[in-house]
DNA sequence: TTCTCTGCAAACGCTTTGCACGGAT
DNA sequence: ATCCGTGCAAAGCGTTTGCAGAGAA
């Protein structure tokens, strides 16, 4: 993605464009494999050695504050951040430990009201076995 | 619930029935509050003042290993634990914080698979303001 | 006696906080 | 000069671990 558009996806939520925040963002949009703030400081150590773990979790906390990003829980008690647009949900494989987003057009995910409750999020996650470790039988 | 029938509980799962684990396992059952470590903790204090934290984890952590009770996550990363015997979905008031179990008879909940990979859980969350909060417009 | 449950205390790891430096305006 | 992003170091807090004592079989 161009500097200039992710500058302006700070810039509609109110976020001053600094080398870090452009750097983290770009990573979340290039990465969609809802990295850990682990993850994230690992990879970009590379490229800004003087990167600081504070910084993360302060840029995070900034774009999870301002629903840039969201959060995604497993059971496992691991945070990963999550950049995207469009709602979906997660599977989870316990074998392979991939985290995949799907797409999947269910009526649950439109729905606004529940038991008379009102939605305004929709955390919808499955753990199992995914399609590759599915084939790969023998494997592990 | 009588003794008897959660001693058969933990039995069929191979958990010896201690004192402690009785009551945590009474205690999960008559509060589907989906209660933390330490809810349990503190209600459990005032019977057994000896009652000490690691046994809590420790008993939490042989129950949800024998698929007695499972966890519950959200975003806010605060674990809880929920008894339960039928599968349902969550649904959690961002403004009085309660959880509410909601038994809703939806296809997803049922479904066995999705995009190929094979689901053996299902975790539906929602977030939102709950029916309770909505008519109490003007409180908090 | 042997095995397992229990519980204290310390260790651990992730996250947050306090504060100071430095760059941008 | 001021503001704010950055980053070190320390604190904080929930959870796990090691180990020893107690209790059941």
């Amino acid at each position: 993605m161009k500097k200039e558009e992710m500058v302006k996806i700070l810039g509609d939520k109110e976020i001053q464009a600094s080398y870090h925040r452009l750097k983290i963002l770009e990573f979340l949009i290039d990465n969609r494999i809802h990295p850990s703030v682990d993850d994230i400081y690992k990879k970009l150590l590379h490229e800004i050695p003087t990167l600081s773990k504070t910084t993360v979790y302060n840029t995070l906390k900034t774009f999870t504050d301002k629903g840039i990003v969201s959060i995604v829980t497993t059971e496992e008690d691991e945070i990963r951040y999550d950049y995207s647009e469009e709602p979906h949900l997660h599977f989870k494989c316990k074998k392979c430990g991939t985290l995949y987003d799907i797409f999947h057009n269910c009526e649950i995910l439109k729905q606004k009201e529940i038991d008379g409750h009102l939605i305004d999020e929709h955390h919808l996650y499955f753990r199992g076995i995914c399609r590759k470790c599915r084939k790969e039988k023998g494997g592990n």
